[in-house]
DNA sequence: CAGTTACGCTACGATGAAGTAGCGTAACTA
DNA sequence: TAGTTACGCTACTTCATCGTAGCGTAACTG
């Protein structure tokens, strides 16, 4: 009846929760970081959550973004659509991403709601690759007996490697390159690759 | 001139160490853990580290343990020899390591030191692969002109993310029908795998 | 305009972990 | 056997973080 929650409290809080995340990660995720970066009051955070769990989550949950899903008509177009957005992605962007990520990663053991959080940023990953090998089996680009599960693992899993777990970046000859293996075959390839 | 120090006490400390980033990664990992679980007391751990994180250092060196490096005379031989022993892991083994994995890499970020752990983890898995990678090369099996960097990613990349980002496991013919996506490519594998 | 209540502030209590101090005891060395 | 010193124990300080209490002020509602 009298006055009510302030949504740019809410809307302050929650921004300065995500760049928290992006430069330091769910390790250095506080609630006192956040009211400081935020300007709203520590207590007036606990009014709107009730506890520093719930404000974890609702940051994290905004943190995943849905991967644009290029439809070119071609199996090859499709990911190498997907390739120029991997390009595309600014140094700074990534490292906020691996940030979250990881911790994200590490805190999901043994705590169930963040494991679906974390099921979440990893099927956003998984999706739009899912969708193009769908389309190409579709098409009859791809055999219907081949396993999607599998070619979406084979897809993703070395861009996800080496972006997460040796912190580095591809060219986009490299992109090429990789989606030549995957199409044509280690045996089969002619890519115009250094040793 | 006297008493000098207990083998003992510093061989107990280091085991109770590596099994409680096995159960409890890193995020558990604290002195006061290790002195429980040890039975040796705080002060004398701390007689023989300096401090918590050189005793972490300590602990996660230990724990990369080598792949084994299969040479059957065979690309497909060797990838397959991989597998094997993959599927060989018991599933205790394999979240201890996803534990302790997850939690270095989290940790790792913003912490040299962690992250030359970090490296020497990844590289283990790395290692024995490019080796593979290179015989095959030697053997005329593989162009000489592909990537050798990326081909082991194309190869282990689909795998950590299975077991690391998905927390599940392999099956052998999974495996197999992964190891003839790289080698024959998706689009000539005539796979015997589900949709 | 009057009533309600969210906000910001400061302060506080609880928890847990890092690391230290001091003491008695017992193990090892010479 | 005598001297040294590491060990285990208890207790302590310090620090960061979570979460709460109470207050004055100001914003919004009816």
């Amino acid at each position: 009846m009298a006055r009510p929650r302030s949504a740019e409290a809410r809307r302050k809080s929650l921004e300065a929760a995500v760049l928290i995340l992006a430069e330091d990660g769910v390790a250095g995720f506080t609630v006192e970081a956040v009211a400081r970066r935020s300007g709203v009051a520590k207590t007036t955070i606990y009014r709107n959550w009730s506890s520093a769990h719930e404000l974890l989550f609702d940051a994290l949950e905004l943190m995943i973004v849905p991967e644009p899903e290029p439809d070119t008509g071609s199996l090859r177009g499709d990911l190498l659509g997907l390739a120029d957005h991997l390009v595309s992605i600014s140094e700074a962007e990534r490292r906020a991403r691996r940030q979250v990520f990881s911790g994200l990663f590490a805190a999901s053991i043994g705590d169930c709601r963040l494991t679906e959080v974390f099921e979440r940023m990893v099927s956003s990953r998984c999706v739009p690759v899912e969708s193009i090998v769908s389309r190409a089996k579709a098409r009859g680009e791809l055999s219907g007996d081949l396993d999607t599960r599998l070619v979406t693992e084979l897809l993703i899993g070395p861009v996800l490697f080496r972006l997460m777990f040796r912190d580095e970046t591809f060219t986009r000859p490299e992109l090429e390159n990789l989606v030549d293996y995957a199409l044509e075959g280690l045996l089969g390839a002619q890519a115009s690759g250094e040793s």
